[in-house]
DNA sequence: ACATCACGTGTTAACGCTCACCACCACGGC
DNA sequence: GCCGTGGTGGTGAGCGTTAACACGTGATGT
């Protein structure tokens, strides 16, 4: 069966025939175009075989209905808008998909718009070009501190849910628990007899990051451990690296955990130049389980975030919103993330006090 | 000057006070809806200070045009549709962000669906998808070997427009120059004095793996090079690591070109774990300019894709398509890419035959 | 036997906008 | 003084769809 695309292509005879419409569909079944918009959207109220008589002239005809006519009459796009940082973050691209995915699921399409860099006027704009497009309402994947105020205001006047990373604000957001993630990481690494855990963080405008951060300092502190002093980092490999350099040179390190698998790759690099064997004498954990990073070396223990699972709750959440009028809920949904064990960690070296 | 939005949200007194329309801005502005529209299309024949009533009427009032009814009324959506590779390949996301930025330009909306494999149904379903939503255009990421026939149908009924690695079809191209860039590539290392070199491929059913192929043995033939046995590779790290494992052990290897920085990483690991040193003892290449290659190590020459020219020049094809009704074009547009030459390349080392 | 009701279907009116067309007002040239 | 002529602006129709209601018909209840 093949399923015909009819627009308004030429006819054969050289003119442009107009796609047809409900009333074309109407007539050739022999009913009324109101009964041909009940069979397309399965009303209960039509007798089986007048749906098949319609259902069939709309397949001869390859009748295909008018997204906007219908938008226009019922003040439903059934677009959502998704606002994203435009980078090469796995994060943010993750989610996207994820989104697109839950979308298409029931029926939504997914219209884009990037936002270069994050700051509030860029996001704002990015938004506000969304709602323009008529958007039934908007996700949000940025790191929202930045924008959070400017944020506030657009949440009441039309429906938004913010994805990943937004602390407080007026407005509902769904997101990966990194507070959870990181304590999953060092726990980890302290159950495997370390002494303390160092860190290599990640830019400290993403809320992200200091979720990472404050979950990993809050393990240590709960098990008393010294709590060494954070690298900066800005979730590159060159960062890692820089990092790395500094680790490699301090014979106390047995265990780092960063703050993402990228910056991860750099600090394994910098400890193999170095002569510091992991996960022998150095465990370390990264965080989002890159398809790469299965074949680091050595594979990476990491933390997985189901973004697709974000993607999936935002999309459900923003249409509850659409759906009650309700504009001013400002819910969190934490997903819990889990740990995923490669060969980068092992027992703590014996070390001789 | 704050842009507000105001839609349809609770309005003081409680009850819902619906968007203003034209007629709203009319009354206001003491002219007829008409003149509103044509502030809007901004027509020539508006007296200025009739313009300046008018659009200040549109801002007390926080107007909005509404997208669905311009839609239903001239028969355009101002929306095209992206049919992407949902993965984290490097090409298809920058590619994305590309077309985005150029339709923002120009006014257009982006509407993604994502294509989970490359498969010519799931490609099919895809489009038509994003046809049902009633997009102007549809813009092709994917590596179309596969989809090819059951495109070409589709070409002639929509507006649509490859991007990125198509062969031939029904429909226009618009892409790197693989062939050049792999050229580039291997010239350099030929020009460095390297009697030949080594290949590590992509899979085999992407178009920008062959073209690499292709124009890497072009020039060692030109050259009149010995022409070494293909490595396989699949994009991925882990494949170029293990091709990294085999190169590290002939001897006679002196200059590696990878099918895209990926790869190139591996092989680099690889390397660097069996002493090989670069680019001392070997030069390697990559494909791409990941944001990451810079700081490989050694940092990594490459070749540089132009994807943000890609999208642009795609969608620019794309509207001239959708402009004149002409749906048969053939027509391929390459963008030659450059080369970035970091440390992995170096003089060939002096061998004693 | 008559009112009632559920069902299937048709009729009509929006939705908010643009397009084609027409009306008006000043000019200027004849 | 009359009629173009061009710059302004208004009027009405319609785009394709859904919502609201009206209308038969046959079955059900009393």
């Amino acid at each position: 069966m093949t399923e015909e695309i009819i627009r308004d292509g030429p006819a054969p005879g050289g003119a442009v025939r107009p796609a047809p419409g409900m009333k074309d569909v109407a007539r050739l079944a022999g009913v009324s175009h109101q009964t041909v918009s009940r069979v397309l959207n399965d009303s209960p109220n039509v007798r089986p075989d007048t749906r098949t008589r319609v259902m069939a002239a709309m397949q001869t005809l390859g009748y295909r209905p008018n997204h906007a006519a219908r938008a226009l009459v019922t003040g439903r796009s059934q677009v959502i808008g998704v606002a994203t940082l435009s980078g090469q973050l796995f994060g943010p691209a993750s989610t996207l998909y994820g989104v697109e995915d839950a979308a298409a699921q029931i029926g939504y399409a997914v219209s884009v718009v990037g936002v270069r860099e994050p700051s509030a006027t860029e996001l704002r704009t990015a938004i506000l070009r969304l709602v323009r497009q008529g958007v039934d309402g908007v996700l949000v994947i940025a790191p929202i501190h930045i924008a959070q105020g400017s944020l506030d205001s657009l949440a009441t006047e039309i429906p938004l849910v913010a994805l990943e990373g937004a602390p407080e604000g007026a407005f509902s957001v769904v997101g990966v628990d990194q507070v959870a993630g990181s304590r999953l990481a060092t726990q980890h690494l302290l159950a495997l007899g370390h002494r303390t855990v160092w860190h290599v963080a990640g830019p400290t405008d993403w809320f992200e990051a200091t979720g990472r951060l404050e979950g990993w300092r809050s393990v240590l502190m709960d098990a008393g451990a010294e709590i060494p002093p954070t690298l900066p980092g800005d979730w590159s490999a060159r960062s890692g690296y820089e990092a790395g350099l500094l680790l490699a040179r301090i014979p106390q390190v047995s265990a780092v955990f960063t703050a993402n698998d990228q910056t991860a790759l750099g600090v394994l690099r910098a400890l193999a130049e170095h002569g510091r064997r992991v996960p022998e004498e150095i465990s370390v954990v990264g965080f989002d389980d890159v398809p790469e990073s299965g074949y680091f070396i050595p594979p990476l223990t990491t933390v997985r975030q189901d973004f697709a699972e974000v993607g999936r709750q935002g999309v459900a959440r923003l249409l509850e919103i659409i759906g009650s009028r309700q504009r001013d809920t400002t819910e969190r949904s934490l997903i819990t993330p889990t740990l995923t064990v490669r060969r980068s960690t092992a027992q703590a070296p014996q070390l001789v006090d």
